[in-house]
DNA sequence: CGGGTATGAATTGTATACAATAGAGGTTGC
DNA sequence: GCAACCTCTATTGTATACAATTCATACCCG
């Protein structure tokens, strides 16, 4: 995407994502042109994108808020991410060649760096898991799932339950990635898809004990 | 959406589907907002989402053009759709109403009657069957969900696959929402499920035998 | 008071002009 | 002849002005 409309995509989200904004505050297009720096017309193309993601909700009105996710929809998301990358691990299994395995081990020895520090590199840890994910679903070689796969990968959930996670729950990630990248080499789909399943929905779960405390 | 960009959607989105255009034929914007008679800041918005939808592709330098799908893309579109409209359907066997179980119902009757005709009225079987699924999704309650579905129904396909229906196809589709609604009734989430699983790759079967000519 | 309604302000939608960029085709130097 | 470059044109990107909606507030009438 061009200059200012993609930096006005970059401003908005991280505005949005690093906590400035709060769930349901209006959002104006003059304003999000202020923050931005450009114009409305490239806002709103990269509202637009927003509104796919989900990370903006435009109401009855044509009037545009932060997203507020129910406890409900949290699950949905992550219900629904689980099979789409899941799918996408399995295509991924039939189709990867050795280039991309080895890009693979790679990416998740710089995960495992990430964790070995002391205290772990949260933010390099989330940067090598999300190459690890895309360049699983860019393997799966479908246009139409990696269309699909941005609205389920909002990162306020992703960061919030990084942050939350235990060594113990990172060293884990980097276990099932190992996994997947042993039923890649096999060639395994079936074996391939159990393990993006129980890995995504795990990391499900660490954060919904952490962030919904027992009453 | 508002009045021109909504109209720039709907000309454009025809002109696609109606077979006015070609597959990977240049689509300018001028041209666009030429034939839907609207100014190119409507057209462009109206563009978002057709991208979105994938029914059109926007090339490494920005130009656009007509989406053209190769077999296993359709292939793999019948696939997510399957999926996510199975998701649907359990979800939806979980929280529907009387309500709407008669909503449907009354639905599968107008389609069944469009069967009925002979020749039989495939544009209206098409309408009563979008509106079946539609208040399935709607019932699943799952605003990602919705999200998600436009993206992978693509009426271009499904309107081929309809042509080409058999009467006992098309009588077929209506056993399945017969079975569907049961489901319902019963709030038998994995029934609906499997229903749905069938339904949707039934017509792609009957799509791809079709479609492509034994060689 | 209460409810509906008019009025003004805030917000989004649209058109148009202009800027930036990518493509095509020709030209020049080797 | 061919390849690199340059220029001109087609196309997309951005800004801004203005139109159309929608919202909030105050007012009027009952």
């Amino acid at each position: 995407m061009s200059r200012a409309s993609e930096t006005a995509y970059q401003k908005i989200r991280s505005f949005i994502l690093q906590g400035e904004a709060v769930p349901g505050m209006q959002l104006t297009e003059e304003k999000l042109s202020e923050i931005s720096g450009v114009s409305r017309t490239p806002v709103r193309d990269a509202v637009r994108r927003l509104e796919n993601e989900m990370l903006v909700i435009r109401s009855a009105s044509k009037r545009l808020s932060v997203a507020d996710w129910s406890e409900g929809e949290v699950d949905e998301m992550f219900t629904l991410r689980a099979m789409l990358e899941a799918h996408a691990a399995a295509r991924a299994a039939r189709r990867i060649d050795g280039d991309a395995l080895n890009a693979l081990r790679g990416i998740n020895d710089e995960l495992k760096r990430a964790i070995k520090k002391s205290p772990p590199d949260v933010t390099a840890f989330l940067e090598a898991n999300r190459r690890f994910h895309d360049l699983i679903l860019e393997c799966a070689q479908s246009p139409r799932l990696s269309k699909l796969m941005p609205a389920l990968v909002e990162q306020p959930v992703v960061r919030r339950t990084a942050q939350q996670y235990s060594k113990t729950q990172l060293h884990q990630s980097a276990v099932d990635h190992d996994e997947l990248i042993a039923a890649f080499a096999a060639k395994d789909a079936d074996w391939a898809k159990s393990v993006m399943t129980s890995h995504i929905r795990r990391a499900f779960h660490s954060f919904s004990v952490t962030a919904t405390p027992k009453s």
